[in-house]
This record gives structure tokens, C-alpha cells and sequence, in this order.
DNA sequence: CAGAAACCGGAGGCTTCCTCCGCTATTTGG
DNA sequence: CCAAATAGCGGAGGAAGCCTCCGGTTTCTG
């Protein structure tokens, strides 16, 4: 709603303004109605025509890309502060507990976070600066905090998918209950716990695929 | 495409043709196109008209429930061979492979099951013939097999829908990468491994909520 | 102030959902 | 064996959403 110095010359201004009005909207649109609302309600909602909002935002994931682009700065700060903690175990738990209660917390930064593995070059400092955070954890807790061997980054993006079912079920009964699934699983990634695994983490390579998959699975498959 | 004799009197023998078609064509088009197809196209698949698709099938979830109905045999089958091996532990994560193998490698009976957590009356038997099943498998691994105490039915039904985003992920890529997810968790299963959780299970209303609440999202969230 | 560039908005073609109702096919009673 | 009755069929059509296209408007620039 505040007006914003215009970096951009030309007539832009009333575009800028727009493009914001329309963010705004779909981050409330889709807190309300998921993240498969209808875009013509978005643009109703920003106060603008249909063919405004395509010409801004070609597809729905340009949309979202948007919404994660404002609000990446708050993933990246949960990140850090929790890569913060001394302790190379609590840092871990810490981390993984923070970015999960993130997407647990609010309904958008779930299902952004989901569908937006950001590939995107635009963004791609921001998710090598998180990638880097989450290595270094993992690598802290390696060497000096008892996880076991094995765990690599990949597991670590699998392991928050494997949270959405859990939290879309419980968000209204338990919204607690990931807790209690996370717990677990940490507890089988202590060294004492660990007994030797067959299956080979992800490749970097596959772990690309399979965030395209996922992105291409959860709507909008076969267009 | 075989005939059937006439259970039904009446002259519901067309009639009946034209369900189990629409089953079959049902189970056909969902393995090609995802769960979300056209039900038109499932209709033009059938040979008949959409007006007798939705005759028969009132909505989606109802086609949905009859595939249920039409493969609950197979998955109770696992179940109850797994639930055959005399070593409790093994018995218990045996259970727990060949039902997520079933889901990982069945797109159709992955998003049946994910998308229908039996509630019906007239599939109540199977349903509670299997959660028995299940609650024997874990009692027996909980006095004999090295099961951490606190772990419960309701567990295992929140552990199997974490795996589903995994299996959508990597189904093209690296099919096996559930495994690796699963042998983690089980690690931390182990009595010796547990370590006290805080976050209670879900009480069976819970899980029912839950379980509802899962069904209602995962498509046609708002009608 | 006029021409041009940038931008807006919604009509319209397409797809899918789901309902409604006139029509056909199968039974059954006479 | 015929005809009325009944079960079942199928698609037209309204509603909603996606996305494109293009005439019209606004804002700049010279």
C-alpha cells in the first residue's frame, strides 16, 4: 500500500503498482482458498482485469515465484538464526524444527515452499545462500553432533516433503502433530540409532528431477 | 469383459455392464492421466454417454471408492502375508515395505489410498479387518520385537501418508528412494533408540478428522 | 500539444464440471 | 405376442475457470 521510490524510469510507475496490488491479492487469495484459487479472482481482488494479471504474471507459478520472492527473506532469517545455536546437534534440530514450523504455520509458505524449489535464476543466490546454511549444519553436526554419516542435504529436502500430507491433515485437529513425526525421526538419525543403509541419498542430479516432478505433480499436470 | 451371472433381478444387467466399464475405464484413465482426469474422457473411455457416468457414480470420490472396492483385496492380501512372518520386528517392517511398496508402485492404488481412508459403511469390514491386522502386527513388535512403546496405529497411518509426496517426487527418477526414508524412520522406531517424546499420538477422532480433512483437500477442495 | 510507447481490461474460444430431461430399451402383465 | 410401464441412456447446456488477443486508454517524450 505505501508508495515506492521509482527505480524503474519510463511510465512504470502505475505497472509497479500493480504488479504489488496483485501479489498482495494472491497471497490472500490463496491463504483462503489454497493455492489452486482461481486467478480471476485474484485479479478481482487486486481490482484489476484478468488480462493484467497474465501480462504480469504469464503463468500461475510466476505468481507464486512472486510471493516466494517476498517472502524469502524470512525463510533465509529462520535459517540462519537457527544455524546460529552453538550446539551442532541443537543447531540441527533447531533448524529442521524452525523451517518446518514455517511451513506448518502459515497455509501460502507451505504450499510455495512445495511448489517452488527455487530453480529460477533470478533467486538463485538466495537459495545457494540457504543450500549453503543447511550444509553447514548438516556438516557441524557430522563431524561433532552425532548425526549419523549417511545424511546428506537431499535427505533433508525429502525429509520436509515428507511433512505435507501430515501437517494438510492435522492443520485444524493437531497442529502440533509433525512434532511428534519429527521426533522420531531424529531419533533415527543419531549414530546410535543408525543401522546400515542400502539405499544411496539422492544425487544432486535426482533431487533436481524430483523437485521438477513435484512441482509439475501438485496441479497443473497435464496441460 | 467377462459376462457375469445375474445377481441383480430386473433388467439391470446392462446397467451393470456399463458399471464395472466405467470401473475398468475409471482405472485405466487415472493410471494414465492422475487421479484428477476428465471424467469425460473417463466416460467417451467407457463407451457411454457423461450422463450415465454420473448416474453410476454420483461424484468422483464415488468411482474413487469403487476402484478401493475393486483392489481392497490385494492390499488386505499384503497385509496379511506380511503380518504371517513369526519374527515380530521383522513382521512389523515387513508390513510396513509391502504397503508402501503397493502405493509406490501403483499410481492409481497410491492416490486411492491417499484419497480414501475408508470411512464407508458397506467397506467397513475390510477396513477394520486390516486395522487389526495392523494393531496385532504392532502389539506383537511392541512386547517381542524391540518397537519403541509410544508408538501407535495412529503413527502408522500418519508414516504412510508421509511417504507420499517422496513417491511422486522420485517415481521417475529413483523409485527406491522411499527405502531409504523408511529405513531411517524404522531406525528410530527401536526401543533403544526412542527417546521421550512430548507430542502425544492422535486419538482415533483425531486421526478420523485428519483423515477427512486430507480427503477434502486432496482435490475438490472448494464446491 | 501531438505522436508514440506502455499498459489496461475484458470479450471470447476452449475445457471441464455437473444437471436435467427427452428418448430408448427391456420387462412384465394381459 | 403386444403394449404400457419402468429402468436406464446420453448429450445439450449453464456455470466456472484458463488463457489469448486486441481495441482502447494512459502516461511520456520531443
Amino acid at each position: 500500500m505505501t508508495e515506492i521510490a521509482g527505480e524503474q524510469k519510463g511510465q512504470r510507475r502505475h505497472a509497479r503498482r500493480n504488479h504489488e496490488l496483485l501479489v498482495a491479492a494472491a497471497q490472500e487469495v490463496f491463504s483462503e482458498r489454497g493455492i489452486e484459487a482461481s486467478l480471476e479472482e485474484i485479479a478481482r481482488r487486486a481490482g484489476v482485469g484478468i488480462g493484467t494479471l497474465y501480462r504480469h504474471f504469464a503463468t500461475r507459478e510466476a505468481l507464486v515465484e512472486a510471493i516466494f520472492e517476498s517472502r524469502i527473506g524470512e525463510i533465509v532469517a529462520v535459517t540462519e538464526a537457527a544455524a546460529a545455536e552453538p550446539d551442532p546437534w541443537l543447531a540441527f534440530v533447531g533448524l529442521l524444527e524452525h523451517t518446518v514450523e514455517l511451513q506448518a504455520g502459515d497455509r501460502v509458505l507451505k504450499d510455495v515452499l512445495m511448489r517452488y524449489p527455487p530453480v529460477a535464476g533470478r533467486l538463485a543466490s538466495a537459495r545457494d545462500q540457504m543450500r549453503q546454511t543447511f550444509e553447514q549444519v548438516i556438516e557441524r553436526a557430522h563431524t561433532d553432533g552425532g548425526l549419523r554419516e549417511d545424511f546428506t542435504f537431499a535427505d533433508l529436502a525429502v525429509l520436509h516433503w515428507s511433512f505435507t500430507p501430515l501437517i494438510d491433515a492435522t492443520a485444524e485437529v493437531a497442529p502440533n502433530a509433525w512434532r511428534r513425526h519429527l521426533h522420531v525421526f531424529l531419533d533415527g538419525l543419531r549414530v546410535q540409532a543408525a543401522t546400515p543403509q542400502t539405499e544411496p541419498p539422492l544425487t544432486d542430479e535426482q533431487l533436481h528431477a524430483a523437485m521438477q516432478a513435484l512441482r509439475r505433480q501438485r496441479l497443473g499436470h497435464a496441460r
